[in-house]
DNA sequence: ACAATTCCTTTTAACTTTGTAGGATATTAC
DNA sequence: GTAATATCCTACAAAGTTAAAAGGAATTGT
């Protein structure tokens, strides 16, 4: 049970895209730089944050990425399930799940009902601006 | 991020172990065929279990596991943390984690770390007597 | 024109997961 | 004491996933 390192890498990118002002378009170039990812793999975690609404992008020279609202309304769910699709536990909870013979009988399904809610509840309620310093709060 | 099959096997054997009478030794191939899992996979499901000291074994005809403790006093994160190792959202939060150069600025830890809690709390509290239904309790 | 940048698609290497297979060892029943 | 029933142990293989690199096309500002 692990998070892929582009799901780490796509939450360190938005954190770091949340401490600059915003309005201004960051190239991934200096992103690259700073958190030390490659500039090709980034482009990569990057597209999925841009398709779902996160990010704003403009090409060309001066051009860059950009977040679309305010940190205080993006949050780490946001970020996970743009990258992930959805955030589950297992298979079984999937919005597409083909149905289980055993399903009504199972009796872990409601443990891990549980555990899928703990963890939505978790990252649904942690936004960017709970993850930069105060100082660079805007 | 997703739970693996072991980790989920694991958890429906060790709810159907809680089910039956304790104090009696079940064949895996019991557990098998009812769970319609591969008896040879089932072993090596079975192993870490037994390693961690949730299931005693007994060789031989007649034989198989059963339960060290009771239902109530087992718990999920028992279980998974048995088949897993730890049981940790990212490799930086392993007992074991090299030491990344980052860690002292890293903004995002400390939501990973709290992820972590509500994943762990989550886990250590639900038993296997929890996941059984009431008349087969014991 | 040129440089900077996003955008799009493909490919590859490494790793992990999900099993299967074969046999050794222990215990009970007959 | 032999056969049947189990656990135990180790190795192997197929499939799937992840992490990353590569190449080039399209767009924009200077």
């Amino acid at each position: 049970m692990k998070f892929s390192t582009k799901d780490r890498y796509a939450l360190r990118m938005m954190v770091e895209l949340a401490s600059r002002p915003p309005e201004t378009f960051v190239p991934l170039k200096a992103i690259s730089t700073s958190q030390d990812i490659s500039l090709k793999y980034l482009e990569q975690i990057v597209t999925p944050l841009a398709r779902a609404g996160l990010l704003a992008s403009e090409r060309g020279s001066q051009g860059g990425y950009q977040l679309t609202r305010p940190a205080a309304e993006i949050t780490a769910g946001d970020i996970l399930r743009a990258v992930e699709g959805e955030v589950i536990p297992i298979p079984c909870l999937a919005a597409d799940a083909e149905d289980c013979p055993r399903r009504p009988q199972c009796r872990t399904l409601s443990f891990w009902e549980g555990l899928n809610q703990a963890i939505n509840d978790y990252i649904d309620h942690v936004t960017l601006q709970d993850l930069c310093p105060p100082a660079a709060k805007k």
